[in-house]
DNA sequence: CTTAAAATGTTATATTATAACATTACATTA
DNA sequence: TAATGTAATGTTATAATATAACATTTTAAG
């Protein structure tokens, strides 16, 4: 068996590489018009190549901004959690990694007598540059 | 001097009534739909009154879903920072609160020379009832 | 090869949110 | 009380984000 990301299909292997190439997060507008003399007509295009990377976890979605960036770790498994460093100076974005973070909410999950399933984080802030700038 | 919630303008407390009698979030056009008969006719009617009810701390928005609820808590510090338990099957939505997150994820941006201002937490599963349902 | 599942292309439309600008309410204080 | 400045309002239009519906094509597995 393959890995996913090898069975990638044109569209998707095509919005995936802008947003690898992107040092911020994407919106899907701004992809699709960064894309569109690669065949790329519709929005639709965007969001459906957009939604098989995410449910591969090559994806991930910034909810609070609309927008969307590349993993960079091999075999996230971050498939359906996110947990982000998201700078207010300059946009960039840092993904929290590691399990810890997962059983730290189950157990506040557990408080308040929830079934923990899945999270989003999104921690804003100041990145490491944009500290020393400021 | 009073407080914020005194000095609500009419609007602003038809909006924040109807958030407080819901047991789940809505959105901000279903929020319109429901108070049309109260004068309220414009989208942008309905943005500004949350905007403002977001300000004082009075609604929350939940960001993933794009819907906003109401604050339980009297004089809630999450003007900014945000933390909820999801439920999938009944979308209902409850606040952890406390500042324990806030120091663990301040610590958790420190690992990666971040600068923690504030957050967003969404943590989803299922909540007591619907566990028992289930 | 056949076939079923997935992906595509395309048009239209739904949903969420803001721009722009003229007007009104209201608290402060001169 | 009149002047003044800030916030809120009302209204129309439009921007930004996302999905529905449906016909067609590609792909991978048997």
């Amino acid at each position: 068996m393959a890995l996913a990301s090898e069975n990638l299909t044109k569209n998707q292997k095509t919005v995936l590489d802008i947003l690898e190439n992107s040092s911020e997060p994407l919106k899907a507008y701004t992809i699709l018009f960064d894309i569109q003399k690669k065949g790329i007509k519709s929005p639709l295009q965007v969001y459906r190549a957009l939604d098989k990377l995410i449910e591969i976890g090559k994806v991930h979605k910034i909810e609070s901004r609309n927008s969307y960036v590349a993993c960079k770790h091999e075999g996230c498994n971050a498939k359906t959690s996110t947990s982000f460093l998201i700078c207010e100076n300059c946009d960039s974005v840092t993904e929290l990694t590691g399990n810890n973070l997962i059983s730290y909410f189950s157990k506040q999950a557990e408080k308040n007598n929830f079934n923990y399933k899945k999270h989003n984080l999104e921690i804003f802030g100041l990145c490491k540059n944009c500290k020393l700038k400021n």
